[in-house]
DNA sequence: CTGTTAGCGCCTTCAA
DNA sequence: TTGAAGGCGCTAACAG
């Protein structure tokens, strides 16, 4: 990896390094018109690149944003990413990627290295977890982040904050109002829909998941509607046709017992992906939706948009969201205090009924 | 950022910082046990993270693979990008990204933001360009990734060689059949299919569009059919909705023109976010698929696979894609000498015939 | 306004 | 095996 340096282009243009660095990067001193054009043509020639890493060490500070997903190819961390990724732009940043499938341990990991690159800041999108066994893991990298903000790192976590860290200054919490949504959605479905509500729901633990369920019960018992039944799987497509088999083994179950005016289910996946599982698992299973069962999703995935029947879900400003968490470590230590900035534009999440939850035969 | 450094953490074991470096960081030279412990206590206890910016500018090398895609929220981009990860996890490295909606100009400056960090290979995926409006950008990109090789860099590109690249040491180019398996999925097609074929491209110059597209009239020809028709708009779901808007028009004026018997349009786009738009279209326009027409799309995005009807279309192992991409650049510079290794572990596509081109009513 | 002198934190010869 | 010295490329204080 030998490239010109910046001792080069000075010694060709016969000035000192100081003198082209101050020409070649912003400075505040300006040198003279004169010298400052042979420089930039002794640059050009040699075809210098300045060495970031060396900038960096320098003024300590790397330019860099760490963003950690849970897998960069599911929709709803794409979605994030690409806010975070202009919201880099306009940082003048570059964005370092990491993908951890979700675990804290991973997770903490990948905090270790952004931190040895002394990125900038941390952007933490994907869904907290408080299950037992991730108890440890989520110290550890509770510790890490703790750490990295000592050191003077800033931190953006989207959803809810990392379980256990004890918010110094630069952590940044952004808030998804996922089971107010939820709540609300559930109330909508509720003035619309007669029958029984399911919840396919992702491993209890999950923040996310377990925001939405139970913002999705509230809004139900608000209704005055009983409790729905919740069916645990993995949150991703497989775990929503997992449980969609399962319930269309009910469905089939009780229609052939009852007869045909059995009431009908209203399935609320808590997120899309998982509802387009269970929908395929239907159909795989001979039911038809909504005439079988109705189902509802959360996140309101662009891809998905043109799934049929149109999925009914709550429609999350996913590019707002990763644009906002990586905005607010950008501001230099302004904004934010401490912990929970409740939502700084204030996330807003809409429920878009579609077909798939109409009651209309 | 301040952080304790290997200084701090040798004179807290009482040892000096070159022994410090070689017992926390791989080396040759391997210290007493006794002396180990202690420097990896107060590693520990000073909570010691190596600055890899400090390490990359001594040893010149970063530890950073540059990843370039149009769109990282584009599934396609997505599901590549998600390979690249994972062979940089293999090989112990970050993915750095960039983001450039497919400009040569802005892909240059990723480029060059790449080369500034001193990135060890980067990887280009996105569509080349030859349109003479891209001329100039092209042989600005061309430029930068050879000096970036020249400097010793890796490069993969996906697809199709940087148009004007003169691939010096270090160039690999991926390549991708998709001309053949346009082909290929042409000859399926017409084997089953009677009536005309049109084709919804990309704007002409993009070069996996227009493989695509001339493949695809290859086969027609092979098979005896005419040329189909090529519709150009945007190489993204509002290109195809709006192609499919048109499309939807001729056929409704056709058939009130002929009554009933028409012969029925094959619609190829030539990817599936594409033929997704296409179809919602038709639909919006009351068509349905494939009894009014048929149409098949290209990628085999994952996500779109519950789409319905099925969508016909080229499977791409997108996500090996991005992994052999990735390691291409990774082994040393033993492989591939110069340029266009061909496919190594060799790329293949599979044409995949569903629902949404069946010619059974 | 320019050049000189120190580091930034680490690795790597070279002696010891 | 360990320590001391020099340098990776650049910036930031000082002098001139």
């Amino acid at each position: 990896m030998a490239a010109s340096t910046l001792t080069e282009v000075a010694r060709l243009a016969g000035v000192s390094p100081a003198t082209a660095s101050r020409v070649l990067n912003g400075s505040a001193r300006k040198p003279g018109k004169d010298i400052a054009d042979r420089v930039r043509q002794a640059a050009e020639s040699l075809g210098y690149v300045p060495n970031a890493q060396a900038q960096g060490l320098a003024k300590s500070s790397s330019g860099l944003i760490g963003l950690i997903v849970h897998d960069i190819a599911d929709p709803y961390f794409a979605a994030i990413a690409r806010g975070v990724q202009e919201a880099a732009r306009e940082q003048r940043k570059m964005v370092l990627l990491a993908t951890t499938g979700g675990g804290p341990a991973e997770e903490r990991e990948a905090v270790a290295a952004f931190a040895a690159r002394r990125a900038d800041s941390i952007v933490i999108a994907g869904s907290r977890s408080c299950r037992e066994e991730d108890h440890d893991g989520n110290t550890a990298l509770a510790a890490e982040l703790d750490r990295y903000c000592r050191n003077g790192g800033q931190v953006a976590v989207v959803g809810h904050p990392v379980v256990g860290a004890t918010a110094p200054e630069g952590y940044h919490v952004l808030r998804v109002p996922n089971r107010e949504l939820a709540d609300r959605l559930a109330t909508e479905l509720a003035g619309s829909w007669d029958g029984d509500f399911v919840i396919v729901g992702g491993p209890e633990g999950l923040l996310t998941s377990d925001d939405r369920v139970n913002g999705f019960q509230e809004g139900l018992a608000r209704a005055g509607r009983r409790p729905a039944e919740v069916l645990r799987s993995a949150f991703n497509r497989s775990g929503g046709y997992e449980a969609g088999l399962e319930l269309a083994a009910r469905i089939k179950a009780g229609r052939s017992a009852e007869g045909a005016a059995d009431p009908k289910l209203c399935i609320f996946a808590v997120n899309d992906v998982m509802a387009i599982g269970a929908a395929a698992a239907l159909r795989s299973e001979g039911l038809r939706i909504p005439r079988d069962a109705a189902i509802a999703g959360f996140d309101d995935i662009e891809t998905l948009r043109d799934f049929r029947p149109a999925l009914s879900t709550v429609r999350l400003p996913l590019e707002d969201i990763g644009r906002l968490a990586t905005r607010a470590t950008g501001r230099g230590p302004a904004a934010g205090d401490a912990a929970e900035d409740a939502a700084p534009a204030g996330i807003a999440g809409e429920v878009t009924l579609r077909r798939s939850t109409e009651t209309a035969a």
